[in-house]
Parts: C-alpha cells; structure tokens; sequence
DNA sequence: TACAATGAAA
DNA sequence: TACCTTTCATTGTA
C-alpha cells in the first residue's frame, strides 16, 4: 500500500489511475503489461485485468507475485482479496497445462492430478483425448491439436504447447551487413532481443508467438532476423500485395537471398520459392471457390476439417514446398477464414508482427491460441526516448455545432448522428488555422478523413489535392513525389492513408474523422508521423471532433490505445484556439 | 495473350 | 454505425 499512489484496484479486476498524480507515469508503467485500457476520460483512467491480458504476461515470463507487488507499491487501498486470487489463479493455469510430442504421439500432461481430471472430464475437451496414460498424462489426436488449444482457452485452461514443431526444408539465410543498396546495415538492441526471444523460447518454450511493436520501428527486420535464426523455407503472409512486395524487396537488399528465391504468391502473380509472400486474401479466395465447386446445391458454410485438410493438401502453396516458419504481418487484420487454416498449421512455427494486439472483431483470444501467446513488446514511448521513433503530442481538438447543425443532429435517427457530427462544416475553419499555424518550410501536414464527400469538399476549399481509393497510381505517385520534394507540402488522404506504405512522412497529421472507435486505426495513422524526423523535431498529431456529439464518444475509443502506449491527448477547446493557432511569427511577436 | 471493367467479400 | 478501400475472380475487349 501507497497513500501517495496514483491507482485504486476494485474487486471486479477494474484499477482506475489518477492521470493528475505525480506518480501516473510510474503506476501506469508498472501496471500496463499485464492489464487492458478500457476508458481514459481526463483525470481517471480505467484498466481492466483479463484472463488473457494475464495469460500474455505470463507469456511474456511475468509471474504472479511481481504483478501484485507492482499492484502493492502503487495502490492506495489494499487489493481486495478476491483480486489477490483471480490473479494467481489465472496466472498458475497458464503452463498449467502442457502439450508434449513423445514416440510421435501428441500428448497432454499437468502436475495437477485433480485439475488434470477435471479438464479432461470438460463436455468440449473429452472428444480430443484417444487414450488415458495415467493421473497426469493423456493422449491427444495431433489432428486437432490447434482446434484443442481453441476449447481449452475458452474454458480458461490455456495450454502451453511445447509440442515443437516439424522441421521445414532447410535454407540458409543470412542478414548482410551491407545492404544491396550500400547502406551499412545493424540490427537495434531491440530488434535482436525480439528476434531472439522468440527464436530461444523455440527450443523449450514454444517457439510460435506475436511480437508487439509500433508502425515504423522495422518490424520487417524482425522478420527477416527471425528467418537468418531458424534457417529455414519460409512463408510470408500480408493483408496487401503492397507490402508483399515490400517485403520482398527487403528480403532482398537486407539478406544474402536473391529474387529468384523470393517470390509472390497472390491475385496477380502465382509464383512459389523458397521464400514466399501471399496476401491474406489469396488463402481466403481460394477456400471459398472450391466450397462453391463442391456444393453448388445446399448452403453449408462450414468445411469440415477433413475438408480443409484436403483443401492445404490440394493448395500448391502448401503441397509444393515443406515451410518451416510462417510469419504473420499485421496480425490484427488477419481474417477469420484464416484462422481456420491456422488452425491446421499448428505443427508450423508460427511468428506474428503487429503494432496492436488489438482485433475490433474481438479475435483477441484466436490470435493467442493459433498463432500463439505475446513474445515480445516494448512500449511506444521507451523507443521515442531512444530515439528510433519520433517524439509525437496528441491534441484533441473539440469544436462546436452551429444552431442549425444541432438542430439537424437532434432530429436525426441514431445511425445519421456520426456522419452529421463528423462532417462539421466548422472543421474546415479550424483545418485552416493549423495549415496556417504549420506552414514553416519544412512542415509537412497530411489530412486525413473518412467521409470522400467531406474530403472532396474541403480539398476544393482550401485548394489541397486529394487522394482516394480511385486515384490511378500514376497521380498518385505524383502527388507523393511533389509532397516528398517540398512543392506540395498539404496533402489530403482518405481510408487509402491507412494502407498505402509508399505514402511519404510528414510531421503532422490531421484526422478530421475516423472509422467507429477502431483502435488499431488510430494508432497505425500516428504511426504515420513517428519516422524520426532529421532535425530531431516532433511530431503532431490533431483528431478534430464535434463536441458532444456521438462522434467525442467514438474518438475517445480510438484514443485507448495510444493511452496506453503512454500518449497523453491534449483536450483543446474553442477560447484555447486563438492562443494555440497563431501562426510561429504572431506567437514570436508575442514573446 | 494481356488488359480493363465489374462485382462480391472482408 | 456506415462507409471506404482493397483484393481476387470473372467476363468482356483488343
């Protein structure tokens, strides 16, 4: 207990933290790995503990005791006692249970008798077992073993899988030290310890994982150390064919592989090599054209798992090359279908890259059993202090509605509400200010919005170019050129920002609207603007809203998870613009 | 054979 | 919540 402390932890597994108490910064540090943010209005924040969020940190070698001694130092109160439990229950059961490989048999064992009879009794886990060994040891259909992991999650009996993993066809890779481009290449501090982490937890502990970083922290080059460590055929999949091919040209400048190891595999090109990039899609597509092959008549939406069986038997990706490590970019857009094939892949060491835990589809608990528990993360602002990203202020910039617009807002039904509160006519007065405000020679402003007919308004408005998902990427690549040298230095984007991986850096960003609370949305657009900036300057970051409205309740979900990245967003409203808006030269006339 | 245009799905 | 973008396969066109 700490009179002074900045958190109160509450018997429903809530701990809400005063962001004005001196000691926030500390208590949030101490308490972020193994806890989920779920509200941050401005002076109290609320965490929750979940069994995964628990499950991860334990995961990641956290272990009971040091989480309640962190609890301990930073909490005012005592920690209610059922808290105490939950906690070390939750905690215990992870490695509680284990999947072991013996005489090629898959085997399921605890050191728990009692809980070990229990589990094995479960309605849901009893058609996975074949043979009863003894008190702590079962046999278990190696078939079914990732649709096993699944159960045994939902039942809160996570599985530690040691079972390893069948070894791929070998392929030596190794990083160069001078990238074909002739830059001298070094893997970061952090880079190697990621790499190694999951790489070291193969050997006894696992081996398949998600590693957590931010946009622009070289994610990719974890990958690429990852595959020199394991040596073997690898198979990459991404959500787009663009940075497929971005990671094919970096398996090519940063490795000693050559481009005719390294192919594409997706809608446009079918090429398969020891290294393979497929899209997300390609796997998707692909089921569901055979499903409607198979059964033209009768509606039957899921495949049996024979069926995808055959189906990974059928699939040249899969039948024509032995991969002994996939890696999953962005593993938060990975689609539900391929979940399912994960599901048979469990004897594939499995390696996936995110900036965000986080699914908006609550897919949370499939990622931790398929793909695997989180190996590795660092928070964003350990990096900022290290210099690898850029140092960022989050601003929230709060306008009112007119009378008429209220007026129209009232009347509208519930699901107009959003729109009409996102399209503020008033935004563009404010846009307006900050273009003025950053308009230094080497400031930079990317605008980026949701609504095309809100974007194509205020492009004419304030003369800015815009791109859309229908610009022909010549134009757009022109605009990019024109934005990197300097002659067009605002730049406009739809949803397109948020994909597009060739877009050039700027140091500030505007979101006058955003998707319904995505989380992931808004940490990937800061990550727009986190490139490190040459002068060491920082970064801004403006979300415009529409004061009370919908629209303040659905950025405040966007906000989670840079708050808990350690972001604090700066809550400005109308009467605090005049002083924040001036232009550089009237503030310096101020002074 | 290569390519646009189109539509469905996520 | 509704909207937007992307991907892939199919069909049509040269």
């Amino acid at each position: 207990m700490n009179p002074n402390g900045a958190i109160i932890v509450q018997s429903n597994l809530e701990i809400m933290v005063e962001v004005d108490n001196p000691n926030y910064t500390t208590a949030r540090d101490a308490i972020a790995p193994f806890t989920e943010l779920v509200k941050s209005p401005e002076h109290l924040h609320t965490y929750k503990i979940s069994h995964l969020s628990l499950w991860n940190a334990a995961a990641t070698g956290l272990r009971a005791p040091e989480v309640l001694e962190r609890l301990e130092s930073q909490s005012r109160y005592p920690i209610p006692p059922t808290v105490v439990t939950e906690i070390e229950d939750y905690m215990a059961r992870y490695g509680l249970l284990r999947l072991k490989k013996e005489d090629d048999r898959l085997l399921m064992e605890s050191d728990d008798k009692l809980m070990f009879l229990e589990i094995c009794k479960l309605k849901d886990v009893e058609p996975f077992i074949i043979e009863h060994i003894d008190d702590t040891h079962v046999v278990v259909d190696p078939e079914r073993r990732g649709h096993l992991k699944m159960v045994l999650t939902n039942a809160g009996f996570p599985v530690e899988d040691l079972a390893g993993y069948t070894v791929g066809d070998p392929l030596p890779i190794q990083l160069r030290e001078t990238t074909v481009s002739g830059k001298p290449f070094k893997l970061r501090d952090y880079q190697k310890d990621a790499a190694q982490v999951f790489y070291a937890s193969g050997s006894e502990k696992g081996g398949s994982g998600v590693i957590v970083l931010p946009c622009g922290s070289g994610k990719t080059v974890i990958g690429l150390a990852t595959m020199a460590l394991v040596q073997t055929k690898t198979l990459i999949l991404t959500p787009n064919i663009s940075s497929s091919r971005q990671w094919i040209r970096e398996i090519c400048d940063k490795t000693n592989l050559t481009l005719d190891q390294v192919k594409e595999y997706s809608g446009e090109v079918k090429e398969i090599g020891p290294v393979t990039v497929a899209t997300y899609q390609i796997l998707t597509q692909r089921k569901r054209a055979k499903k409607g092959d198979e059964n033209k008549e009768g509606k039957e939406p899921e495949m049996t798992e024979e069926e995808v069986k055959k189906e990974l038997a059928n699939f040249p990706l899969f039948s024509q090359e032995k991969w002994g490590l996939m890696i999953y970019d962005e593993v938060h857009l990975l689609p539900a279908p391929v979940f399912r094939l994960s599901t048979e892949m469990q004897a594939t060491r499995r390696l996936g890259l995110t900036a965000t835990l986080v699914r908006e589809d609550h897919k949370e608990t499939e990622v931790f059993s398929l793909i695997g528990p989180k190996k590795f993360d660092i928070p964003w602002r350990i990096l900022e202090a290290q210099g690898w990203i850029a140092t960022a202020d989050c601003n929230e910039i709060r306008i009112p509605m007119d009378p008429e617009l209220k007026m129209k807002y009232a009347l509208a039904p519930v699901r107009d509400k959003i729109t009409l509160a996102s399209t503020n006519p008033e935004k563009t007065d404010i846009v307006e200010r900050l273009l003025k405000y950053f308009s230094k020679p080497d400031d930079r402003v990317l605008i980026i919005g949701q609504y095309i007919d809100q974007l194509e308004a205020l492009s004419e408005d304030l003369q800015i170019p815009l791109i859309t998902g229908k610009t022909p990427n010549k134009e757009r690549e022109k605009l990019y050129g024109a934005f990197r040298s300097g002659a067009q230095k605002n730049l406009m984007v739809s949803k397109v920002g948020n994909f597009a991986i060739d877009l050039p850096d700027a140091n500030v960003l505007i979101q006058i609207s955003g998707t319904f609370g995505s989380r992931q949305e808004e940490a990937q657009r800061l990550g727009r603007v986190l490139r490190p900036k040459s002068d060491g300057g920082a970064a801004h970051f403006y979300s415009i809203v529409t004061q009370d409205s919908k629209e303040q309740e659905f950025a405040m979900n966007r906000q989670l998870f840079l708050t808990e990245q350690g972001y604090a967003y700066k809550i400005i409203k109308r009467g605090d613009w005049d002083i924040l808006m001036r232009t550089p030269e009237e503030l310096a006339a101020r002074a």
